[in-house]
DNA sequence: ATTAGCACTCGAAGTGTTAGACTGCTAATG
DNA sequence: CATTAGCAGTCTAACACTTCGAGTGCTAAT
């Protein structure tokens, strides 16, 4: 990726952010109207031909103004964009909203995905943080009927997750208390690798309840299911999506866990972008994503993210997943943290 | 609507049939090498000329075949459709499914959709059953961190629902479990209205757990949360949604939660089928929908349905829909009954 | 009541033409 | 030597026009 001139990188700035405003191919005049720059078209059509040789630009037809490339836009974000950061007013309205929700992941992740397709015209998707090593903080058996039982765990962070078990013979609240109260002593405080491990004495019910919470509690290690979207009818309306197919693919990715857990493992702190499907997803050459990790490294992460056309805002898209990531790391520490 | 003949009744139905399945405005030559009736095509000119007089088929132009008017499309759905029940074969596949899955109205919700979604070629959506007077059966509170308690309330029915809290002073987890068991003695077993009446001489922390208690308990009684959503993809495929606009109507009143809550009321047991949106919703003129209400009336119920284009195959949607509504009020019994 | 037959209508698809939006290049310019 | 004026050349979008065939509606015959 040679070097251009300070003049060809200004050149290509103006035509990619007058593209994304417009969804037009830009014109030598019409770029000239808008930068306000002092040359002729002349010379801006001389330089606008070298970006192309260079591969930055192209050209729908002959007689049509220029485009960014995957390239040029790859350029644009990784040498052109300087500070992304969103502006304090907006910061502070992002913030003020998180502050007046509930204490609760979920309503964070809606909130945070809210925030994201709005703030970011884009699709925005997040997923639940996912404990690395969960440990059990408390189970609870309460009798719904006779015969019907259900576990309720509660893991690290005030992760809650429940089970209905059937009975062979019916048995009391009482019973159930006690059994609780035997299996909290054993287990409370284990994490899953120990409880795995761990062989006690055990009846048939108490087998039976201490594999269910095996499976709940490595379902929670590595699931895909929580996950938090919207914004899929904004970026919809994107001139791009016109295109029946292409529409089709945005919203079918962006619904299949598959795509989702394809997402990349970037450090958390950093954000990734990834231009025009990038190889890895076919189907979605004329998508962008923005994602980021939160959370904390080693402990407990999720993914969020923004998916538009590649021809996306990205400073503010950037800008948004930065601070939103560090918002949800923040939930993370204050909820989830030791 | 007055009464048609009963050729014109077996006409119709053969003209909406083949206009479901290809899309394309039926013809008087292509209806009789589809329908097999041996007639001239002039005589089946007549008839659909006929038919158009009295409003129930249409011509998107002169030289261009019928196709069905919305109310074509109710006559055929009140007054033709015989039974519409699936075949055994296919019932007892969708049997099994639910056999397998786990005792988990979650779990249900997913499966219900995805087998809505499959057998009518529709987008589904399903909500949660919503107990009308929710009595708590159990209340928890965890330690977390120092100054942060995990509420959990287990409801009717094993609906689970958290919420954390601040303290301003540092609790353990023994004086947490004293607190929760008090708690337990005054609230346990009382529905929503006995608790939000019942004055009991209670300190700080407790009102606080009183009143979210309270919160989340109305919530719970009417709230628009919990949907489960699955063939938005395979539905975008049709097409009438070539049209980028018809397309984005779809998907927005799908994800909307406004739309979700304007289903309307039938009682449980009863298909109820909209066709073209019925005047209720105007972006929606394309589409119709099959819906049905599950549960137990006065006590638990939840909304299912499939969305797709008034050209659907409504024989497959009502059957579908009823059956699956038929196991969902099963699971609501089973898992939810006194 | 049904049907054969024909005139008529309309859209889909192809062709031709024109206007204008841009570019690329060349030769002139400071 | 970078810049620019100017112009030829290219391509699209829009429109008008034509043709083809699918399909109807009607009428007169059976």
């Amino acid at each position: 990726m040679a070097d251009l001139t300070l003049r060809q990188q200004s050149i290509l700035g103006i035509v990619i952010r007058t593209y994304v405003a417009t969804a037009q191919p830009v014109s030598s005049k019409a770029f000239l109207e808008l930068s306000g720059l002092d040359f002729s078209s002349a010379t801006i059509r001389n330089e606008m031909a070298a970006l192309e040789d260079l591969g930055y630009l192209t050209h729908p037809h002959t007689s049509a103004g220029r485009m960014p490339t995957d390239k040029g836009y790859r350029y644009f974000v990784e040498r052109l964009l300087g500070d992304v950061a969103l502006p304090l007013d907006e910061r502070k309205t992002i913030r003020h909203q998180f502050h007046q929700a509930r204490l609760e992941m979920g309503q964070w992740m809606q909130l945070a995905a809210t925030v994201l397709a709005r703030t970011s015209r884009g699709a925005s998707l997040i997923t639940a943080p996912q404990i690395e090593q969960p440990y059990l903080k408390h189970l609870e058996l309460i009798s719904t009927q006779p015969k019907l039982v259900l576990l309720v765990l509660v893991l690290q962070g005030g992760v809650v997750r429940q089970q209905m078990i059937v009975l062979r013979e019916p048995m009391d609240q009482t019973a159930l208390s006690q059994l609780a109260a035997f299996l909290n002593g054993q287990y409370a405080g284990l994490d899953l690798a120990t409880v795995r491990t761990k062989s006690v004495e055990l009846g048939d019910l108490e087998t039976e309840v201490v594999r269910i919470l095996v499976q709940l509690m490595s379902a929670e290690a590595r699931q895909s299911a929580d996950v938090v979207r919207d914004g899929l009818t904004g970026v919809l309306q994107e001139p791009e999506f016109v295109n029946q197919s292409d529409a089709r693919a945005l919203v079918s990715a962006f619904e299949s866990p598959a795509f989702l857990n394809s997402l990349v493992n970037t450090p958390v702190g950093t954000v990734q972008v990834v231009i025009g499907g990038e190889g890895r997803w076919r189907e979605l050459s004329s998508c962008s994503m923005v994602l980021a990790r939160y959370g904390t490294e080693g402990f407990a992460t999720g993914t969020l993210g923004v998916l538009g056309p590649t021809r996306m805002p990205y400073d503010r898209a950037i800008g948004t997943v930065r601070y939103v990531a560090e918002l949800m790391s923040g939930m993370v520490s204050d909820l989830y943290g030791e």
